[in-house]
DNA sequence: AACTCGAACCGCCACGTCTCGCATTTGGTA
DNA sequence: TACCAAATGCGAGACGTGGCGGTTCGAGTT
């Protein structure tokens, strides 16, 4: 059912220009600020013609999501490290060094602010990231109650609320970047080190990020 | 420094009119949403010359500002209850209710919104809002500190974080409003019942926490 | 006289639509 | 196989729309 159009005449979509809109999205957001990100500033800076933008994307907000979506997915690591604590931390690791990126910070406020005032744009926000974000935090989540180790006091539903929740009002209410010590509080309140066989809370070798 | 002006000629600034704005602005937003909030629309609605609404405020949504920042401090508690819990409790159960009152949600989004795209506004927001806000919670948590009823594992500014990051995460990033169940939930977290049976909260017997 | 108010007017800027001319791809035809 | 015609993407830019923010005016108030 998906492709039922193989056999489409004229020119194929032009992939320079695709990427070249994208970058250009983030790097006026970077450099001035959402505020000052238009559609004919991202045309000009791409090379293109207005009306490619409107052709492909819906708002010169979803071109910007678009180059954030993927590079969120990208960074974050969910991989199997052997146990729940480790695991979120790297998490958080992760979430805070993307965060704390030259222009992610700002980018990521600005599709928020947006998806606040167009109600369209932010049904799309919530699927193409939020909900992308906190299917990302459920895997690990999901393996901690596999293993058991998952606290059984707190949903997961809560879990993610306050994980993304602080991420969040630290970004878009204070100008305190979430940082080492802020992960270790969280650590400390969602996956308290167990007195178990071996596991310190510090000493816990989780590899290089990359 | 302060008023220096006793005897100033013409006219008071007209009361009616600037009430006349703030409700404006309000039922605008509640109705139509912040997108279609303008200068315009509150003149007109007010029936009040645009000159006006320069003349006293910064922007629009200084307008909005204004006309909520004042009922959040009339509608959330923050008096001596007796116990830390009481008092969080009541406080969690006020904003709540507030956040679900009509409009006042798609105010404070608007609000949160355009604090992000407008530098200027959002350290108004912050000051004459948020930090107002966090002030309140800090009241109470003060008391409890006091007390030895706080959780000593759990820095106040860690607990604000928590508590309004949640409350602002589930108001800008889903739909769920928070209600009676995330109360509890956060209370059970922050300010854990003494593990006991009957009825914790009236319970006066609760030792310093450490 | 000093000040406020409602009303109206203006230039500015970004939006979103449209048109043009050209390039690219495919389908049909000789 | 060679060639043409239809369809589509593209860069570029013109155009009308609408809200913004600032100004001017006359009338009313103290």
């Amino acid at each position: 059912m998906a492709r039922a159009e193989p056999a489409r005449r004229g020119p194929k979509r032009n992939e320079t220009s695709r990427r070249a809109i994208l970058t250009a999205a983030f790097e006026i957001t970077r450099v001035d600020g959402v505020r000052n990100l238009t559609v004919e500033g991202i045309a000009a800076r791409a090379g293109v013609g207005k009306q490619t933008i409107y052709r492909w994307w819906p708002s010169k907000t979803d071109v910007l999501l678009e180059a954030l979506a993927v590079t969120a997915d990208l960074r974050v690591s969910v991989a199997d490290r052997g146990s729940y604590r480790a695991e979120l931390t790297e998490f958080l690791r992760d979430s805070f060094a993307l965060l704390a990126a030259p222009g992610v910070g700002e980018a990521l406020r600005g599709l928020m602010a947006e998806a606040q005032l167009d109600p369209d744009f932010g049904a799309r926000f919530r699927v193409d990231f939020l909900e992308r974000r906190r299917a990302a935090l459920a895997e690990v989540l999901d393996r901690a109650r596999a293993r058991g180790e998952a606290p059984a006091r707190l949903p997961d539903d809560l879990i993610a609320d306050l994980v993304f929740g602080t991420i969040w009002y630290r970004t878009l209410a204070t100008d305190r970047t979430p940082g080492e010590d802020d992960a270790a509080a969280l650590l400390d309140l969602l996956a308290p080190a167990v007195a178990r066989a071996g596991t310190p809370a510090e000493g816990e070798n989780h590899g290089p990020v990359e």
